[in-house]
RNA sequence: GGCGCCGUACCCAAGAGGUAAGGGAGAGGUCUGCAAAACCUUUAUGCACCGGUUCGAAUCCGGUCGGCGCCUCCA
């Protein structure tokens, strides 16, 4: 069945038909360690996780690489100068490598919470500044850069195609609306390869080079750890929307203008998770951590179905409301699940029924037409719903969907059940006050469980019990 | 100022020419000692607004209003 996917690059669902026939190469852009990452950054790993199961459920063998960005860059807004590697450090009182090491394993932290899965080949640029020096190498002999105020700049005027992607073309670039251009720049999009005239004081990431002892722009390490660990020409390239016009549009430059040829086939980017009526953005506080959420007594998991609920392609209004109802519903899905589970096993996938396999269908056909997540996730509700379909049929079913979905259902499904001697006395009792009668006793009885989690459902087949979540 | 995207019920959100998915929340009911849970019923002749095209428009076209993003590092 064919997979369809937008294409930036186009601005155009297309059929997705990988370089090899059966393996798919695949670069998302990592994170900058240099802080905690936010919920609005999660969404975007989220859509990418999701593009990635897709096709793995699709039958797809898919090779993903992310970068780790452990090199500094420019902090915020209004920003004029500090390299955010350096200011976090400074924060928390530790060297620049240290702060790299702690925000990587906080990122995958979180991540593995998410249910992410991780990328096969994870790189730092720390660790391929010989190979970015290379890239700059290649393109020095081609002729596309010059030096300027002791910096290596890319000559944007000499790549053709620069901003197709983008559509810059058709736009009037208001360069220096809001930031100062590098006078020393011969166009205002030309942008850094190298630099060795720092404009940050205190630089301690530095290296040798041809042009001199310093450090790469931030463009560069995508370009050279995409081609070193998936080749000249891949598939897909992932990213947030803002990368679109700048970090994406040069990195195709560099890429291409180095290698002459054709470097990534399908763009997709995810869109944003606006909070307060804004973009969710470290720069102004206006953001929420995983953690935070956690702390505020959600399941990562709630998290991730929010996302589901959601287009990766339509910013995401973040709220209490819909973070609380995106709990809710999986709480509900869950509950479900729990009590067909305890009535018997999943169904064998291999065979399943016809009613069955026809949701799998129409779950398949949802996920592979640009990934509409919102309409999957209805199809696993009426699913569910479905009188006509047995409980070993729906478990079967719905773990088979929750391979993309990843909200661990399968375990969610299986109620850890074991109480505590004094609370099953007291659920003892009160079952022997209500046969006696004695509703008041009974009452209070089931209130003093509710002080300690735990929730009573009198159902026609005797008393269950569960925690309250 | 330029470019791009969006406006669907109380909330979140699919649908993109053929008569409004799904979830959350609310209401009524069945069951129950009472609850809870479950189940049933229910909540947009309507898709920001105004025109137009069409047998037919949330869907296409034009305009108006409102929101968001990018043009700067950024998911």
């Amino acid at each position: 069945m064919q997979v369809r996917l937008f294409n930036t690059f186009g601005r155009e669902v297309q059929d997705f038909v990988p370089i090899e026939p059966d393996a798919v190469g695949m670069y998302t852009c990592g994170p900058t360690v240099y802080d905690y990452a936010h919920i609005g950054n999660m969404r975007t790993y989220i859509f990418e996780d999701i593009l990635r199961r897709t096709l793995e459920y699709t039958g797809y063998k898919v090779r993903h690489v992310m970068n780790i960005t452990d090199v500094g860059h420019l902090t915020g807004d209004e920003d004029d100068g500090e390299d955010k590697m350096l200011e976090g450090a400074r924060r928390k009182g530790m060297s620049v490598w240290e702060i790299a090491a702690m925000y990587t394993n906080a990122f995958f932290n979180d991540t593995d919470r998410l249910h992410i899965l991780r990328p096969h080949v994870a790189c730092r640029a720390t660790e391929h500044i010989e190979d970015m020096i290379d890239l700059i190498r290649r393109l020095e002999e081609k002729g596309y850069v010059y030096i300027a105020n002791g910096n290596v700049f890319f000559d944007t005027g000499k790549f053709e195609s620069y901003g197709k992607m983008a559509l810059l073309d058709k736009q009037e670039l208001r360069a220096g609306a809001r930031i100062e251009v590098d006078t020393t720049k011969k166009h205002p999009a030309d942008f850094a390869l190298w630099f060795t005239n720092s404009k940050f004081e205190h630089q301690t990431m530095m290296w040798d080079s041809p042009w001199g002892r310093g450090y790469p722009g931030w463009h560069l390490e995508c370009s050279a750890m995409s081609m070193k660990y998936l080749g000249e020409h891949f598939d897909i390239h992932c990213g947030g929307v803002d990368h679109i016009p700048v970090h994406h549009t040069n990195e195709i430059a560099q890429s291409e203008a180095a290698t002459g040829k054709k470097w990534v086939n399908y763009w997709l980017h995810g869109e944003f998770l606006l909070m307060n009526q804004g973009k969710m953005a470290k720069s102004t506080g206006n953001f929420l951590t995983l953690q935070g959420l956690v702390d505020s007594g959600y399941d990562p998991e709630d998290f991730r179905y929010l996302c589901l609920g959601a287009h990766y392609r339509s910013q995401l209004n973040f709220s209490e409301d819909s973070m609380s109802s995106a709990r809710s519903s999986r709480r509900n899905l869950i509950e479900r699940l729990v009590r067909l589970r305890e009535a018997g096993p999943p169904a064998p996938l291999e065979k399943l029924n016809t009613p069955a396999r026809e949701y799998l269908d129409e779950f398949a056909v949802a996920i592979r037409d640009d990934l509409n997540m919102p309409k999957a996730l209805s199809v696993l509700w009426n699913m569910m719903k479905d009188e006509n379909l047995g409980g070993g049929e729906k478990l079967c079913a719905a773990f088979a969907m929750d391979r993309v979905f990843a909200l661990d259902l399968e375990r969610a499904a299986v109620r850890e059940n074991t109480l505590d001697r004094s609370l099953a006395a007291l659920i003892e009792k009160r079952e022997e006050a209500r046969r006696n009668r004695d509703y008041a006793l009974a009452d209070s009885l089931r209130n003093e469980l509710a002080g300690h989690g735990v929730i009573l459902e009198d159902t026609a087949s005797g008393t269950r019990w569960r925690r309250e979540s």
